[in-house]
RNA sequence: GGGGAGAUACCAAAGCGGCCAACUGGGGCAGACUGUAAAUCUGCUGGCUAAUGCCUUCGUAGGUUCGAAUCCUGCUCUCCCCA
């Protein structure tokens, strides 16, 4: 019998946590977090980390293991996960894997072409570039280092340029010539499992559990790391407006407000990653029997 | 009771005779995305249409005009000031 990688992903706030743990303990096996918030052990109540009753229940991986001052991405996220999983294998032949990072969940289910890591001084170099001369320069330069990568890149997203412009800087070779898009075999099989839940009622369940984080004492968590807030970490819903209002930018009751707008158009944004995947089974929340009972089959 | 201001699409708010299906912001919807991804970026948002286009809109009922969200009159409602 194969090993089975079970896969439960689903946006923000539908109820992931409570269904994996219950998935992991009735099948006593362990969960590996795909949720790259949650990787970053000093922030706890903004990203909703399962709680400690939860983490007691059932073995986590995954869960607050970095520091936000860390290196990591979807390429290290695959590489972990694959160390790891022969060893977990060994002990039962289902994992679940839950979260809702969907480049971090691609990286492990297919696999991402092997690039080598950014120098960081070729990262500094046109980020700086960007701010100092704006868009056009960054696609100039790109037009001249890599002008396939040019062709097909959204010129409009900075980001996207500045990605393949220190990659062009740190190897001397062109972006595009990395990108093989090649899938890469595993020797488990995978079930991706997706939750979801009608707009209104995610939306609802989205803006509570923001009330719930703010009496937790989020403001408190985000102060916290006031100091650190120009991390790629702390650039996270729920951070990064509590830093608006810290200072004086925008109101608390703003801050709030926009913290709930922002969780409800990354859920969006969630959905829209899955949205062509065919390979997803979807179910409710609300229907988690069903779902047991597809992995008791198994 | 008297005087003044205003009613615009889901909300806020421009427009004040033709270039207006109507600026802009919010909210919403849809999408892109191979290493910072809870990031970054894009489109749409009166109805029908693949598109050209057509149809119904700017409180309401009339009127003026070749032409009105824009001007005039009545009505309804809201707000402010005086009594």
């Amino acid at each position: 019998m194969k090993n089975i990688l079970i896969v439960l992903l689903g946006p923000t706030g539908v109820g992931k946590t409570d269904i994996a743990v219950g998935l992991a303990q009735s099948f006593s096996t362990d969960v590996i977090s795909a949720d790259s918030r949650q990787f970053y052990r000093e922030m706890t109540i903004g990203t909703a980390v399962p709680s400690d009753e939860q983490l007691k229940r059932v073995k986590h991986h995954f869960i607050q293991f970095l520091s936000i001052e860390d290196y990591y991405s979807a390429s290290i996220f695959e590489r972990d996960v694959l160390a790891l999983l022969p060893s977990l294998f060994t002990k039962n032949r289902l994992v679940i894997m839950a979260g809702g990072s969907g480049m971090y969940i691609d990286a492990v289910v297919n696999g991402i072409d092997d690039i080598p890591d950014v120098d960081p001084a070729a990262r500094e170099k046109y980020n700086r570039m960007y701010s100092e001369q704006g868009i056009e320069s960054l696609r100039m330069a790109l037009k001249i280092l890599d002008p396939e990568y040019y062709s097909i890149v959204d010129l409009r997203n900075h980001k996207r340029i500045i990605r393949a412009l220190e990659m062009c800087e740190t190897t001397g070779k062109q972006y595009s010539s990395f990108l093989k898009n090649e899938k890469h075999p595993r020797d488990f099989s995978i079930l991706k499992i997706g939750l979801n839940r009608s707009r209104d009622e995610l939306y609802a369940r989205i803006n509570e559990r923001v009330d719930e984080m703010i009496e937790k004492g989020l403001e408190e968590e985000a102060m916290r790391l006031y100091p650190k807030r120009h991390l790629n970490a702390l650039n996270t819903v729920g951070y990064r407006e509590f830093y608006d209002y810290f200072d004086c930018k925008i109101t608390l009751d703003k801050a709030i407000e926009l913290i709930k707008r922002n969780s409800r158009r990354y859920a969006k944004r969630q959905l829209t990653w899955w949205a062509k995947d065919e390979t997803i089974k979807w179910y409710n929340p609300g229907e988690t029997e069903k779902v047991f009972s597809l992995i008791s089959g198994l």
